[in-house]
DNA sequence: ATAACGATTGAACAACTATTCAATTAAAAT
DNA sequence: ATTTTAATTGAATAGTTGTTCAATCGTTAT
């Protein structure tokens, strides 16, 4: 008995399968990322962030009134959103201008949109 | 002026931007359903169930076993994926077998390891 | 220099969420 | 019928997170 098994509070029931996945699978910390990255997502402002920074590049004062937020709020947001290298930004004097760093997340944004619409 | 830049603590300083992506701005439920749909995928636990899933279809003895946790725990969580439509489930005497619901997510999975491996 | 403004930051609070624990349901086996 | 086991459920707790507020930084303009 593998020593990952000792604090299920059940037997196994299918312990071929489970054990040709655990063989596959991943490491914790690649799903770990994979989890903080979907999490960045996961919050409708930074989503309607992502969405206006798709349509176009926009500064910081420019999404809070499209938002109707605050520039504080914006800027909360805006880090996690760097930090996960889903946005970048350059600088022209004092303003910042954001846009998407990457293509993936249109791709994602739109994968995820046909689901939700597919509605079950 | 518009009564949504009321509460905004900065001037407007692209004016036509922000109305043009205004107004291509799909709905406030669009938008808010999904960052719900991501926020589901945002929780490393319900990754690692998802990516099981893939793999192999798995009762949930089977994954708390895989995962080391107990089968209370997954049972919330499969609660979740199933209201976010993405696990399906057929009942076979008392055990209960999960697999994926929907053909996206497995896109949606790939993009997303994609993004973070490429490692900006 | 200094005032003004865009942007960032940190602390604090409120809201939310994942896991645990105990109890319960439903099906199978004795 | 009763026991066993897979699974679900609800309440409680601990941890996380989004927004607000106040202060600060950096650049531009006066």
């Amino acid at each position: 008995m593998a020593k990952d098994e000792l604090f299920c509070d059940c037997d196994v029931i299918h312990a071929d399968v489970v054990d040709k996945v655990k063989k596959k699978m991943p490491d914790e910390e690649e799903l770990y990322n994979l989890s903080d990255f979907f999490k960045v997502l996961g919050d409708s402002t930074r989503a309607k962030i992502m969405w206006a920074l798709d349509e176009s590049e926009m500064c910081v004062c420019d999404i809070a009134v499209l938002l109707n937020m605050t520039k504080s709020a914006i800027s909360h947001q805006l880090r996690s959103l760097k930090q996960a290298n889903l946005v970048k930004y350059r600088k022209e004097g004092k303003i910042v201008f954001y846009s998407l760093a990457d293509d993936h997340v249109k791709d994602i944004f739109e994968k995820g949109l046909e689901h939700i619409r597919e509605k079950n």
